[in-house]
RNA sequence: GUGGGUGUAGCUCAGUUGGUUAGAGCGCCGGAUUGUGGAUCCGGAGGUCGCGGGUUCGAAACCCGUCAUCCACCCCA
């Protein structure tokens, strides 16, 4: 029979490693509370149109890489393959801009997209994401933008760099197309076959072509900065300066254009250069016109989204270690009555609160301290048939090897109190 | 969707120009006199050599196909 494998692009988390992500978790975590975000947590499922209504229906993350099916009333369901649709559904499902703004909420968890799988990429990713409604103030996209950069210098992860660009308002980008159209229709010929097709289809992206050709042919391309309104420029202005303010490293990037449709005005991205091809670690932008767009009130909104397994995989081992072991207990029960005397107190001492673990496998003391040393434990309780007779345990520090013996009768207060003293 | 690399034990890998029962290290289990772990020594378990064809007296090795995986393109977190 063969065996059962796992989907491809689709990872499993063994023990060794959820350690690391509990803790690029909790601090992702921790900072957004302190930055008064609150968890959100939405479907990973939803309906097939709220993703190609907020995505943009001809992104290629709709358009070739969701993964949909049909319930089985025939609606076509989609697998999230970001958070953001998700949980704007949700502000306005549950009419939340009734209630005080702003509202900012985190969330954390799977994402879904089918592409090929390469270093830093899979088709189950997590996201660690925020979402602040409810403000048009560049103070709102500061104070995002700091988070993100809060939570990756926590994390000492190397090699970052933030790169941040004005999209400027969606009028702002009408008026721009067509100039930036016919430029590139006059350089056609230099541009890759992925970029001539973009011309018509999504023009901006060209400018953040990775080929070098297409690079250079529209580095004398018009900008859309020299294009933007008085406003957007204010705008984004206050924005940097208030970086500046608060100590974030930034670069200018006016190639910089997110893939997914709903950014106007600010951008941001923070790459690494320890990472390979998908260097983005982090990203998002200000979204004002997408609450609206699906179905509620106008509403100012900016967001980004953190790759975890990105971060993951460049989490240094030396900032982890800060992390102890804790303190535990081996049940070495052996023996005809000492064997179900070192199960009962296995229990007992779990009940009280007590790491305590064992081996059933083992069935001489030998074999028990074998396990107790390679589990790491601190103390091994030791029942033996003698024990069990005398009616105490012998208690035996891994550490220092010193035994002592403990009543049965009275396993809880004894442990607990050496416990403390550890 | 396209290209390239790699598939031998749980893990990391050897395996000479095709030649007999496919190896090592680590890990795992056990033992080294009677109830005390880590070190050392000894022993043991564990492999359809990714899968399917083909060439050959003979294939882990050569050829074809296929699948998986990794990396890159594309795109993105």
């Amino acid at each position: 029979m063969d065996i059962i494998k796992g989907i491809k692009g689709v990872k499993d988390l063994l023990p060794e490693e959820t350690p690391r992500w509990r803790f690029i978790e909790e601090t992702a975590r921790r900072w957004a509370l302190l930055y008064g975000f609150r968890e959100i947590r939405v479907p990973i499922f939803e309906v097939t149109s709220l993703f190609a209504r907020s995505i943009g229906a001809s992104t290629d993350i709709v358009e070739k890489e969701m993964y949909t099916f049909q319930d089985r009333d025939g609606t076509s369901l989609t697998l999230r393959p970001e958070g953001t649709a998700g949980t704007v559904r949700a502000y306005i499902e549950h009419n939340r801009a009734a209630d005080p703004l702003p509202q900012k909420y985190f969330y954390s968890g799977p994402m879904f997209r089918h592409e090929r799988p390469q270093a830093g990429r899979l088709r189950q990713f997590n996201q660690f994401g925020v979402e602040s409604f409810g403000m048009a103030d560049p103070r709102a996209d500061v104070e995002v933008i700091a988070l993100l950069w809060r939570i990756l210098s926590d994390l000492q992860l190397p090699g970052l760099t933030l790169e941040i660009n004005n999209l400027g308002s969606a009028t702002d980008r009408e008026a721009y197309r067509p100039h930036l159209v016919t430029y590139l229709q006059r350089i056609t010929d230099a541009l890759c076959g992925n970029c001539r097709r973009r011309v018509d289809s999504n023009p901006l992206r060209v400018l953040d072509c990775k080929v070098p050709d297409c690079r250079s042919a529209t580095e004398a391309a018009p900008r859309l900065a020299e294009m933007l309104s008085n406003e957007a420029q204010l705008y984004f202005r206050a924005v940097v300066t208030g970086l500046e303010a608060v100590g974030i490293p930034y670069y200018m990037n006016h190639r910089l254009v997110r893939g997914l449709d709903y950014y106007c005005l600010t951008t941001f991205e923070v790459t690494s250069t320890s990472l390979g091809a998908q260097n983005a670690v982090g990203a998002g932008g200000r979204y004002d016109g997408l609450v609206q767009t699906l179905g509620g009130p106008p509403t100012p909104a900016v967001g980004f989204a953190l790759g975890l397994e990105r971060m993951a995989l460049m989490l240094p081992e030396s900032v982890l270690t800060s992390a102890q072991r804790p303190v535990s207990i081996y049940i070495a029960g052996f023996g005809t009555h000492g064997s179900p005397a070192g199960f009962s107190a296995l229990e007992e001492l779990r009940r009280a609160g007590i790491l305590a673990i064992s081996d059933f496998r083992a069935t001489s003391l030998k074999s028990h301290l074998r396990q107790a040393d390679r589990l790491g434990a601190t103390f091994t309780l030791i029942i033996g048939d003698d024990e069990v007779v005398t009616g105490s345990g012998i208690l035996r520090d891994m550490h220092t090897k010193v035994q002592r013996d403990i009543p049965l009768t009275s396993l809880i207060p004894q442990i607990s109190s050496l416990i403390g003293a550890c």
